[in-house]
This record gives C-alpha cells, structure tokens and sequence, in this order.
DNA sequence: GCCAACGTTGGC
DNA sequence: GCCAACGTTGGC
C-alpha cells in the first residue's frame, strides 16, 4: 500500500493505533481492498512520491473493508455526487503498523529478479494498492532480513 | 518541474 | 461503444 510520507510516514502509522485508509478512487485499488484483503493480511508500507521511494515497513489489514464516510461529505476532497450511503461507491480498510524496516528502495527491487513480475514495479503502474504474492512477499522478508 | 502512463469523462 | 480530451500519479 503506498502512502506519502508527507501525508502519513511509517514513523507516523507506527505512532497510530489504527489507520482508516479513506480516500481510495481508483476501482482496482478499491477492488483489491473490498474482494481480496483479509484481516490479519500482510501489507508492505510502500513510500511514494518522495526522495526515496520504497518499502518502509510491515503491516496488517485489520478490518474487512467497510464505507468510505468522506465519499458521502460534501465538504472533503474525497467526496463523490453519485455516492449514497445506501449505495457506496468507495471503500476502506483499517490497517495497523506492525514494524519499522530499512528502506528498500526500488531500485534495489529492480534488480531481484525474483520481483520482476511485481505489479508495484511495473511500468506506469500508478496503483496505490497491489496484491503481493506470497513468493514475493517470502523475497522481501529475505531481502529484509525478516 | 517534466512527462510517460494510465484512468475517467462525455460527446457523438 | 468509440475515442479525444482531460486529470492524476509518481518516478526521475
């Protein structure tokens, strides 16, 4: 899951006993979260947009995912016309930090080839959530000495 | 700040 | 249902 260390850092999530993930619009990312997480799933906290981009971190879904309430606030940026809360669009997870890691940058990941096929990594792939297979996460784990 | 890549919107 | 135009993401 990427996150914006200028939004919310690792040291930050770890500083948070729970962490709503509102503010997903993009259907994919939604997707995965909705039809595919579980609690008590692995995340890897991804740093984007920002000097070094990379893994940060371990996590955990901790909740199924459930409404996003900013789609249904005309105030927020995340709000959505075409929403009700009788018919949501969008939709969150709660996560909980887990663990600080050293940074393992992209283009230390790049270069395992074992990753080659992350979805994270491909070209243009502007997804802030992507499933991780469990060869892969096993390769992070290693890599990060877990 | 640039720009490639991708998603979304809306006219037709 | 096509596709041009636009907006956004995110690495560099």
């Amino acid at each position: 899951m990427k996150s914006e260390p200028d939004e919310l850092s690792i040291d930050a999530a770890l500083a948070t006993q729970t962490i709503a993930w509102f503010g997903v619009r993009n259907y994919q990312a939604r997707n995965f979260m909705r039809d595919t997480m579980r609690v008590g799933d692995g995340v890897l906290f991804y740093h984007s947009s920002c000097a070094e981009p990379g893994i940060a971190g371990i996590a955990e879904v901790a909740s199924v995912a459930y409404p996003d309430d900013t789609q249904f606030e005309s105030a927020s940026k995340y709000f959505d016309p075409k929403a009700t809360p009788e018919n949501p669009r969008w939709f969150q997870v709660d996560i909980h930090a887990a663990c600080k890691t050293r940074l393992l940058g992209l283009p230390e990941m790049r270069t395992c080839e074992a990753l080659s096929d992350m979805l994270v990594l491909k070209k243009g792939s502007r997804l802030s959530i992507t499933p991780v297979t469990a060869n892969e996460w096993a390769t992070i784990m290693g890599l990060l000495g877990k």
